[in-house]
DNA sequence: TGTACATCAGTGAACGCGCGTTCACTGATGTAC
DNA sequence: TGTACATCAGTGAACGCGCGTTCACTGATGTAC
């Protein structure tokens, strides 16, 4: 995870890949505070460098938060494509499409439980972010949360198992029944809950979302 | 809506209700910007008071969010209870209980989308807040929104209309949704969409947590 | 291969800001006599 | 009804903190000759 092997201390007057260092840094505040952790000083200090080098890799602290927040959102993708990926190729069209609306819906939840505050950094808003999530893709497929969401949607239309009259908007009516419960889990009212209580409400908030779709 | 009418003018030295109104400043701030923008030094200003008489009636800055937090949820429980309260008396018991249930999600949507700040700050995490939401209950029924629900969902069982080996967490997995909608909606990739449409979908939402539960 | 020089990454020092919180105080109020 | 006094709500001043950002700088690097 670490990319910058030796800050504080530094051989070198020139840092080398201080850009790098920096986004690691944002991200690793991320981890353990959410977006309001990520601070450019803090940053700084983590890499080595004095507070205004930032400023020759990013335009301010609200550039550096974008930059660590689209590096979160690549993240949530990534989840969701290495849990698609474990999904077996299958004869049934049927069975092929619920297991992958499954998989996106598992590997959303699991990321947002073992990454909760690159999680709520991933959905923060910036003053761009527009609609569709334009940045954010996973390395796998090159596609965002939202895109993959919408192919394992598609999937489940072509094997008749959700009418095309409801497919439009469809992602976002099951987008909010998982992003509601992972909220709800790791910053609202249910974070004390046990883990295994969480995974079989994950189980059953899908089961609904297939069902009622 | 405002409770103190003279800030910061004030012709006695004692200001004879300040918890009140530092309560209602915390209530002003926490509209406008969410639970960060609850700052003690600004609801003292608003108040026309100097910072520190507010640790005459909150220990700090920590116990008037709570304070702000308690209403923000009693606020979002009366929201769902008038939406209860406007349910037509019905001799079907499964039109009823869905009406309620309807009701239920209504009124959390209309409030989170309404007032966006308190609706973040009720449900924001103090180092208390445990499972059941024990505070925050509203004044017609006093009930809290999470029993709300889940009067809603017993009329549901009672009407046939979800079967009661479903019955338990049922309460989280319609929560869930409703709830994600609104989180996405309002600080979510999903805010710049316009309220028509915003509504359309909640109804589906509701739609699909009756379907699929 | 060696030297002069332009580039620009990181330095050092400082700024103004607003925050939460603590201290010793003052003066309005309400109660006991 | 009037006076002495205790209470305690709000004052005034100050603290230490950490933040984002700006300025003029220095010195390592890589390129042109």
């Amino acid at each position: 995870m670490r990319i910058d092997p030796d800050p504080p201390a530094r051989s070198t007057y020139r840092h080398g890949d201080l850009r790098r260092a920096l986004l690691a840094a944002g991200i690793e505040l991320a981890r353990n505070g959410g977006p309001d952790a990520v601070v450019l000083r803090e940053a700084t200090r983590q890499a080595g460098v004095v507070p205004n080098a930032a400023y020759r890799h990013f335009a301010g602290r609200a550039d550096l938060l974008k930059a660590v927040r689209d590096t979160a959102l690549s993240q949530v993708a990534g989840a969701m494509e290495a849990e698609l990926a474990r999904v077996k190729p299958s004869r049934s069209a049927a069975v092929f499409a619920r297991a992958s609306l499954r998989a996106i819906g598992v590997g959303y939840l699991k990321f947002a439980l073992a990454e909760p505050g690159l999680f709520r950094t991933a959905f923060t808003v910036t003053e761009d972010s527009e609609l569709p999530l334009g940045s954010g893709r996973g390395v796998g497929t090159g596609k965002n949360p939202f895109q993959l969401l919408g192919g394992a949607l598609d999937l489940m239309v072509s094997a008749g198992l959700l009418p095309h009259q409801r497919r439009d908007g469809a992602e976002f009516l099951a987008w909010s029944a998982v992003h509601g419960l992972a909220m709800l889990t790791i910053e609202g009212p249910m974070r004390a809950m046990p883990r295994a209580m969480i995974d079989r409400l994950g189980d059953r908030v899908i089961d609904m979302v297939e069902k009622g779709l």
